[in-house]
DNA sequence: TTCCTTTGAGAAAACCTTTTCCCAAATCGC
DNA sequence: GCGATTTGGGAAAAGGTTTTCTCAAAGGAA
């Protein structure tokens, strides 16, 4: 009479089987595997009476066993290169975001830059059979030191380079500085500076590019882009750079910084010759790392590269791929948001 | 005679099976596996023999199919609810560092602070037969959402608090502390202020405790700490409330600070007053936070909790456990360490 | 030569679930 | 009432590996 019911209690020793759920409602373990998965033809009281018995003992299939049978593990490996830096964090949210509404795990895998480390990840992952990889890194523009054209699982590139006819979805750096500096256009400013980081990136020149065109398509002058570090210190050595001729008039009155930490520094800077911002000058970041853009001072307008946007489609990429969907390959850009806070003011008329 | 051989091409389509190495060998597959496993009993030759051929067809074992008969997944779960923040982060790649090296994987679940998202990685977990589970979060004097007190695997927690009669392990707040309040004293300073974060944190008053001893202990005027935010913006006010008043002589020589942010804050507002640091006053923070640490000027000393090693310990602790080693239940705290840079200056005589 | 022990290797069960037949009973058509 | 169909459910194979048990052949002792 004691049965002890309740919701499937998760903390029993051995895991109940479904030999055992048969056993306990008198059929076969056929049978109750088919009431549980709806399949099969029974009397609507047999299905009932399994279901219930195995809502009462707690029953939960055993995955491998699942697996092993369906060719699907309803697992994923994801990749990268960059030890849990601040691009894959949001990328990784984002995957897992995806996979895990449909019921798929996530093997994290740091391959750092060796590539005997990567070998190891990815065939550790084969061996468990994996329905995909996602391969995820700190630059758009570098491989992974892993080679993943021939595995016999899908492989989606999220935020790094992708092999030739793979899949791959970057952010669209090209339109997120064209974002940025049509806001500084449509508040009516007319001298902008751009200062970015090393030549070395891909993205670097993208985004100059975009910088340079939209201030053509506005009539307005271009001033060769700064280029050289990631840096705080390098945004204060730009400051130096741009404001330190005499002759107020050939100032800059908006600065679009490659990063926000570059931002930062041109902020400070700024603050530290006595000049406003927003007020004389606007400045407008890149990568909007909340932590920094919510530090400066004023709070810092920044690009955002919806990195856990682009993380969720190649979470669902990858699951298209793996249902046997064709997804069409080549790179897919996905657009940047601007974030405005307060470090741009509002448009002359505001 | 074009045997295609070459070190185990992963690329092939279907896997090799173990059953396919055996027929290739001539030999049964149970002979197969034991000549593989180094089990059983046979010649020499046949041994080589068979472990030759599933080099050349690339064999690997199906570890679904291992897992199932030897109860054993070699995979473990690691449960967070800092959405990837930095303590997870640092933490997962030791975590990831001591798992890897032992053939583990890692299903990273990211939980929020969402009971129903938890139960429901908990469960997908378990169905996948986890060996056990990591459990970390971004406060250590919180629990996770989720219930992990009657699993049938191992549960192990770092930096996150774990369930009573649990192993758990926690960066030693107090002893970092007094790194850091240590160091002050050595190097001659005589009034030390804390500014540290919110009374809600645990660590706050840790940290403050300690810091009350260090100065006691060397005969040194202890003011109440000032607690407030974790936010740069409080480090700046802080200074306003240590240093306003008008007589240089009540001023800090010191400030021991809750986190990196927080000094940030100071060291900025020092130099916006024209404070000098260190050579007025020496500033450490807490969490050796490189990006902060290293953008402030001067470069911060900061206490850094060797997160990556309690996550390697934590993994090690778990494989112990999982190994069915009794490992001790209750707290263990791991050291901190105090990495130097230049915000405190040197020691009179150095 | 006969009995006993070792050696080398295979057969089969086990892990747990899904799925494809297959079969007996019940129902239906006439 | 008799053959044909539907219905409800079970037996068994499959998935890939490990492990125990079994067994034939070979070797040794007497």
């Amino acid at each position: 009479m004691s049965s002890d019911a309740g919701p499937a209690p998760v903390s029993a020793k051995p895991p109940v089987t479904l030999r055992e759920v048969a056993a306990a409602a008198g059929v076969s373990v056929a049978t109750a595997s088919k009431a549980l998965n709806g399949q099969g033809r029974m009397t609507a009281e047999t299905r009932e009476r399994i279901r219930e018995t195995a809502r009462q003992l707690g029953f939960r299939p055993n995955s491998l066993a699942q697996s092993l049978l369906r060719k699907r593990s309803f697992t994923v490996g994801l990749l990268t290169n960059d030890t849990y830096g601040r691009f894959s964090l949001p990328l990784m949210a984002g995957v897992s975001d995806a996979l895990v509404d449909n019921g798929v795990s996530v093997f994290l895998c740091n391959v750092e830059d060796d590539t005997r480390l990567g070998q190891l990840h990815v065939e550790a992952m084969l061996d468990k059979r994996v329905d995909g990889i996602i391969a995820t890194g700190k630059r758009i523009d570098r491989h992974l030191p892993v080679d993943l054209s021939h595995l016999r699982v899908p492989v989606v590139y999220a935020f790094t380079q992708p092999d030739p006819g793979a899949v791959g979805l970057v952010s669209d750096d090209a339109g997120g500085a064209r974002l940025a500096v049509e806001h500084f256009c449509r508040l009516g400013r007319r001298r902008v500076a751009h200062v970015s980081g090393p030549a070395s990136f891909a993205v670097v020149h993208d985004r100059a590019e975009a910088y340079r065109d939209v201030l053509e398509e506005n009539g307005l002058p271009v001033s060769e882009p700064l280029l050289g570090a990631w840096s705080e210190a390098w945004g204060r050595e730009a400051v130096g750079k741009l404001f330190g001729k005499a002759g107020r008039e050939g100032w800059p009155d908006a600065v679009f910084c490659g990063n926000d930490q570059i931002a930062r520094g041109v902020i400070d800077a700024l603050r530290e010759r006595g000049i406003g911002v927003p007020d004389d000058v606007g400045v407008i970041g890149f990568d909007n790392w909340e932590i920094v853009a919510e530090a400066t001072r004023p709070p810092l307008t920044s690009v955002d590269m919806n990195l856990a946007a682009l993380g969720r489609e190649a979470g669902l990429a990858l699951l298209s791929l793996v249902g046997g969907q064709p997804a069409a390959p080549g790179i897919r850009k996905l657009p940047c948001r601007l974030v405005v806070r307060q470090s741009c003011g509002r448009p002359p008329g505001g």
